[in-house]
DNA sequence: CACCGTATTGACCGATCGGTCTAAACACCG
DNA sequence: CGGTGTTTAGACCGATCGGTCAATACGGTG
């Protein structure tokens, strides 16, 4: 190997996903990520297939840093219904702490449903899937261990949560500020209570 | 006047916002809308300002046809909490029904929020405040005429509704099927019973 | 008919799009 | 030192972007 390039893989694709992240995959231009990252744009296609490809690789590490690692870690919380609390505790906080109100990637991708191949719409749907698997084991291991009450319906229940989980992410982009957020995430908490 | 228009503004705005619909405000091109209305580039331009004023128009218009319409025949409803029940029913039905599984137009634009200006994120914010007035509205008078039970705490819950039809608009474009969007539907019915 | 004023049309604008390609820069090997 | 293979830099590509404009078509008025 006569030359190493001078870059990282997956710095550039952090970076390019926090363009994707705060403008849109359509709205982006590879001149903005050529801009962001400092690589130039021969670099870029040299190293990556176009943006298409940049974009999904930046979308599977969106999930992987900040949404499979979280829920991984959540499940190790000996209090299921407490791990529920923590998650929507820090989707608030995340939200409020956003200044750039970006909102999720997953979600916002969601949303931009037309503009993307099948493949996307596929991660997206995996995603959401696996938030759905998260709340469903929670609620259930809740329910074995009597803090949560057998009267909740597990499976529409996870489902209705992974919708306030979407409200609070698109809400909390601009329509809703701190106080409307916490009020509806205390009514998902509510919920299994 | 010498010589009538060929067409009618408010068709245009309608075609228009559907392109907008379909496809998002970054993602449309003019070229989009001359070919789905069938308007030339210049008369376009000669009856609109251009691009972001003929979304907004779109946006305006339907604000008022798709929602505040539906929202103040709901309101006529003698019973407030059946007219809650009919609106997250044809909601799930409205998402079903649609082949192309565009949304709602007014979410669809909140997620695209950095794309837009000022100006729209407020009609977006507006638009979502009036369903939360609906919702507080209705829980209220259903509180008053006992249909709905007073340990509903009022905003909060409207605010949770709100996250709720979100979660079904954003989740009905893919991740979620008919089933689970009843089933999100019926806890939210459930949230005020 | 001529004239006026608006609507329509399609060519046209510079800018930017995603993507390509060549030539120079470079680290390794002999 | 001269090859060799990869990365880099940036000029360049055709296509398309949102928007403009001058020429033309037309109805109303004298």
């Amino acid at each position: 190997m006569p030359w190493e390039k001078s870059f990282k893989e997956s710095v550039v694709i952090e970076q390019a996903m926090e363009v994707f992240w705060e403008k849109g995959y359509a709205a982006t231009s590879i001149s903005d990520i050529t801009d962001a990252t400092g690589i130039k744009r021969g670099s870029l296609y040299n190293a990556f297939e176009g943006k298409h490809d940049l974009f999904v690789r930046g979308l599977l590490k969106y999930g992987y840093d900040r949404r499979t690692s979280n829920l991984r870690m959540l499940e190790t919380v000996d209090d299921p219904r407490e791990a529920i609390t923590m998650f929507f505790n820090s989707l608030v906080k995340a939200t409020l702490d956003d200044p750039d109100k970006k909102g999720c990637l997953l979600f916002n991708t969601a949303l931009e449903y037309s503009s993307h191949d099948d493949d996307v719409k596929q991660l997206v749907t995996d995603g959401i899937k696996e938030i759905v698997t998260f709340f469903e084991g929670r609620i259930r291991c809740g329910k074995e261990l009597g803090v949560i009450p057998d009267s909740v319906d597990t499976r529409p229940t996870a489902k209705a949560l992974v919708a306030l989980v979407v409200g609070i992410r698109v809400l909390g982009r601009g329509a809703f500020g701190r106080t409307a957020l916490r009020q509806v995430a205390q009514q998902a908490i509510d919920m299994i209570s």
